[in-house]
DNA sequence: TTGTAAGCGTTATCAC
DNA sequence: GTGATAACGCTTACAA
């Protein structure tokens, strides 16, 4: 910075002023600073900021890269946060590290809440965590002092899946669940719930399952050697594609012999040759509730837990039809 | 860091010690100051330590999550990185957010090196970037001072997957392309060398596409429009499994009518349901070689460019068979 | 092992 | 608008 200020015959503070523009400098002055800054490469230095101004005004997220869903969350996040005058610290999961590897560098780097998307902390971690910053949990319901949530309302969704189908005249509706995703559970309900709600308690058929394609194939497999029903509700879009390929390869003809539904509306769902029956949930909108919800934790002293539920919506496409 | 020192009667720089493993120490005092840190719930403030050492001792990595060979390196960057004493810092790009705002971020940070994944940085960009601090592009080649790359033989792969395609008996080979994606170049080349040396010169024929499975789907509809090749070699594993769907969707058995090989070994290809045939890239070798690369520079102070070229490999699944 | 002191790049607060 | 000065939390060097 001070390379900056001498270069152009300024004071530092000048170059203080411009560069994270406060008032005070006159437009030409603002001119010059940044002329010069972008001549000498200038950036300030984020840590120092951190240091001095006693906050790092930065939001942490834990993610994996492995849903298409928390990969549109990430993206929006940063829109988000960037409007409410946050910066966003990543912290990714994956195979070669886990949740408390990457909760503890974020925590290093004073992140002031923390956004999880995906990865499942056990309730006992989540607590302790609470306790130093607000934390809000994407996807799926916490009741923890200090947690927030923003979810779909997952039950609802499921129940959308299984209306439509029944709409279409199918009674034999299986769902290959999300085992202990999450929302999982709540799909499952809403599954249920629907089934019952139509008098189709005897159809009730879950096969466990997770949010992948594998999980998908197999149950294929096992509902094939079993007995097809008309229709599946999938966990999620990834479950549902698995699905969709093991059936069709074994030449069920999807939609003619069995509908399929499946959950998030990832870009996969809308491959043309996929062209999948989905509900959809609105990622970008839930990066901005869950930016909100630490934000207001962070700026407007609300401690009181909340949970963000949103509508899910039906998106009707190409594999479901009348039975 | 005060707290933990007064709530055990130590001074702060013993503390500090035990908090960066420093020698010094003695067990019984590295222990009570781990205990008293974990309960108080201390981390080291990062940025603190970055200021003062004068160096940040940060990767900063750009990445897509776009592709699943992008996960597995970003995968494979992080215990890499550890090794060699670094820390990792994420700089996402995507629809939201470009390539120059993730630049400038990590650049604030003080990112010592930068990892370029997958995205496609403008060559003036880049050079700009690379007067400023060591820069190793992974996928594909860069010649330009201060710029390292770390790739995979792309032109050999694309010739292996041409020479098993031969030697199973098929002549005429399309491939579908990758654009301008990284290694599509090479791919390419790959592909017309190998059809050369195979005296299969009439039967070059290349589809336009990009690394994404709608640029399969659309390749497949013109193929069946047109003339069935009885195989085509795929840009990626996206691109094969587009090609893949469509072609089964059509009514053609894969690999009874048409055999298809991808590119990358990305977790879809192994997929129980689509089982390709495929190049496999070792991402976690290419990022520990990323990783590596940005350290010389940094700890060895080597300033000649290096070019860092892996071997692919063939890994026959289902999709390919006799002709 | 401990204490003392300096300094990293920035921002904040003065008085000018 | 400038200039001087202190402070953020930590590491490092040196002496005790």
């Amino acid at each position: 910075m001070g390379d900056v200020a001498a270069h152009i015959g300024v004071s530092r503070q000048l170059v203080s002023l411009v560069m994270r523009n406060a008032p005070g400098p006159s437009g030409e002055s603002r001119e010059r600073v940044l002329r010069a800054a972008a001549e000498l490469g200038y950036h300030p230095d984020t840590a120092a900021q951190m240091l001095r101004r006693g906050r790092s005004r930065h939001l942490g997220v834990l993610f994996t890269m492995r849903q298409p869903h928390d990969v549109a969350l990430v993206d929006g996040i940063y829109p988000a946060a960037e409007r409410l005058g946050y910066a966003v610290a990543l912290g990714a999961t994956g195979p070669s590290r886990n949740e408390q590897k990457a909760v503890e560098d974020l925590l290093g780097y004073r992140v002031e809440a923390l956004i999880l998307i995906g990865p499942y902390l056990a309730q006992k971690g989540l607590a302790a965590l609470a306790r130093q910053l607000p934390v809000v949990q994407v996807g799926r319901r916490i009741d923890l002092e200090g947690v927030d949530s923003v979810r779909t309302a997952d039950d609802h969704g499921a129940q959308q899946a299984v209306d439509h189908l029944v709409g279409l005249g199918h009674r034999d509706i299986a769902h290959v669940d999300g085992g202990t995703m999450p929302g999982a559970t709540e799909r499952r309900r809403g599954y249920r719930t629907a089934m019952r709600r139509h008098g189709l308690d005897n159809h009730i058929r879950i096969l466990r399952g997770d949010y992948t394609e594998e999980s998908g194939a197999t149950a294929a497999r096992e509902l094939l050697g079993d007995q097809l029903p008309t229709a599946v509700f999938a966990g999620n879009d990834r479950c549902a594609h698995g699905l969709l390929d093991t059936l069709s390869r074994a030449g069920r003809d999807v939609p003619g012999d069995v509908s399929i539904v499946g959950y998030d509306d990832s870009p996969i769902a809308s491959l043309s040759f996929i062209d999948l029956t989905t509900i959809r949930q609105d990622a970008a909108r839930m990066a901005e509730l869950a930016v909100q919800a630490a934000a207001e934790r962070l700026d407007e002293e609300r401690t009181t837990p909340r949970d963000v539920v949103l509508e899910p919506t039906l998106v009707v496409r190409g594999t479901t039809a009348r039975r």
